[in-house]
RNA sequence: GGUCCCAUCGUCUAGGGGCCUAGGACACCACCCUCUCAAGGUGGAGACACGGGUUCGAAUCCCGUUGGGACUACCA
């Protein structure tokens, strides 16, 4: 009794492949959608196809123009154009969902009247009644199908009653299989397959309905959306089927879920794209990363432009299981496409971050600073933040800084400034050499000499390289900070009073 | 509870009967490099959930168990 599988028989004709991103604007673009994007992106621009965006609006309580705003900002940042939707139209408009409701409506009605749906009167809490009954029973709960066959005296009588209705899909009763291009034919048992609601009893459509008729209307012949879409397959394949029309061919995705293995969420961090940009990442990372996650190529390639995934995109290659969000890797592979990227631009977005924070930098200087922490930033603002001692003279140096300034240091500190101060093309070369004559004459371990200078110049004892650090710092600066630290070792080391210990950790193992 | 989906190192994955003493990447450990931290280099530890089959041969095929998850809305 089983319709056939909605097979690969698609409706791909000479309008070639079509498929979709199609998200509610009801918050930010998050990583996951973002991946349903970039796949069902790659998916059509590898086969030359066309990638539609199609805003789901149906639930207006919740949809804002502003989450439509920045849906279509971070898609556009990681570089997913579309086709046809807002703002560039196409041939099989509106592809703002709300704007086709009498159009969904109508087809609602067409059911009405082919006898395809009917009108419902139970009331959301009788229906949560039985619902509760059911489960305290033991059975399976759904929707009885009780106002199937009223007859029109009896709907006649509720609406004397004043009861508003929704509309029901009636489902056929049999078992329906689904085809999906990454799992193969799922079949869903008729019992489970319970009649829906189609239309609000305000009159609204609801996103079972909406979706499908979107999708018919404009043409798709691959629908590429999150597993959790699995169940509502089978009743969107029934709708088109009852519309005359060949339901697509569709794809469901692994989630991506926490490193707990549990449902994404803010727990672990930001999940927004956009949060994301705001960080500094790249979009090229972004999109590697992402792509990735879920889908590979072969065993060994891990770095991909846009241009190659699309050349080897296979939904064939897609991971039935779900796949764990994984920051630290997302960091790595940034920094690998931060060390690609040309110190201009880099300059350009770490000024950007400085800016979104209210900070104010020297471009200028960031320019020039860029060399040393390109290969150390791993995101745009770990950069900005080993950069920060170049832009602030009123420096609160970190506790390990601190403990590094002690009275024992004094001597050291003042003797540099005291001899750096004849310096006179101040360069990094110079400095250097300067310093490791003092460290030679003190008798220290570079890191006896260094850390203490380090922890005047920058407030922290890491930091990018010391001697090109106070290079571009300038002469006065440097001189005036290794001065005020001299100054505040001397003074016996601020509140601690502790003879600074070495921090010579390890140390030469045999004394 | 019911229906459905999923199951290789901690994580992302390669693997589609012999090429697997299971490969790569992130993370981790050690060493090298080194003014700190990175970056880079070298090496190391680390997985086929379990139990039955099928087969000369199973990570790969089948069944079951266990464990995760999704759905079960007049949300999408």
């Amino acid at each position: 009794m089983a319709d056939g599988p909605v097979g690969p028989g698609a409706n791909v004709d000479e309008t070639g492949v079509r498929c979709r991103f199609a998200p509610a604007p009801t918050g930010y673009l998050h990583v996951g959608g973002a991946r349903t994007a970039l796949y069902s992106w790659l998916f059509a621009r590898h086969n030359r196809g066309t990638f539609v965006l199609r805003v789901e609006d149906t639930d207006q309580r919740r949809s804002t123009e502003e989450a439509i705003d920045i849906l279509k900002r971070s898609l556009r940042w990681l570089g997913l154009d579309w086709d046809e939707g807002p703002d560039v139209g196409g041939p099989y408009g509106p592809y703002i969902q709300s704007e086709r409701m009498k159009g969904i409506v109508a087809i609602a009605e067409g059911f009405l009247a082919d006898g395809r749906a009917y009108r419902c009167y139970c009331t959301p809490g009788e229906l949560e009644d039985r619902r509760r009954d059911a489960l305290s029973r033991g059975e399976t709960p759904g929707y009885d199908g009780r106002c199937r066959h009223l007859t029109d005296t009896e709907r006649a009588e509720f609406g004397r009653q004043g009861r508003s209705f929704a509309v029901r899909f009636a489902m056929p009763g049999h078992d329906i299989t689904v085809h999906d291009v990454i799992r193969g034919d799922t079949t869903f048992p008729a019992d489970d397959l319970k009649d829906f609601v189609i239309l609000r009893s305000d009159g609204s459509p609801t996103y079972l309905l909406a979706a499908a008729v979107d999708d018919v209307a404009m043409r798709m012949t691959h629908v590429i959306r999150g597993v959790d879409l699995l169940p509502s397959t089978p009743r969107q394949v029934e709708m088109m089927q009852a519309l005359g029309a060949d339901p697509p061919l569709y794809a469901h995705l692994p989630l991506i879920v926490g490193p707990d293995h549990q449902p994404l969420s803010k727990r672990f961090g930001s999940v927004a794209v956009e949060a994301f940009r705001e960080q500094g990442y790249l979009p090229e990372a972004m999109v590697n990363y992402l792509g990735l996650l879920g889908w590979s190529f072969d065993a060994t390639t891990t770095f991909f432009t846009l241009q190659e995934m699309i050349e080897h995109f296979d939904l064939a290659r897609v991971s039935k299981s779900p796949a764990a969000f994984d920051p630290q890797k997302l960091a790595w592979m940034n920094g690998h496409y931060i060390r690609e990227a040309s110190d201009e631009r880099l300059a350009s977005l770490i000024t950007e971050v400085a800016d979104e924070e209210g900070f104010r930098v020297d471009p200028a200087v960031v320019t020039e600073a860029v060399p040393l922490v390109k290969e150390r930033m791993r995101t745009v603002a770990e950069g900005l933040a080993m950069l920060r001692f170049l832009f602030v003279d009123d420096l609160e140096p970190d506790e390990k800084a601190r403990k590094m300034l002690g009275p024992d240091r004094a001597g050291l500190l003042r003797e540099a400034a005291e001899r750096l101060r004849s310096v006179d093309p101040w360069t990094h070369e110079a400095i250097q050499s300067t310093l490791t004559e003092i460290k030679e004459e003190f008798g220290l371990s570079s890191k006896n000499a260094f850390q203490p200078i380090r922890a005047a110049i920058t407030g922290a004892l890491v930091s990018p390289p010391l001697f090109e650090s106070m290079e571009l710092l300038g002469k006065e600066r440097s001189l005036a900070r290794l001065e005020a630290a001299a100054a505040g070792a001397a003074a016996g080391g601020l509140d601690q009073g502790s003879k600074s210990e070495i921090d010579d950790e390890g140390g030469p193992p045999a004394g």
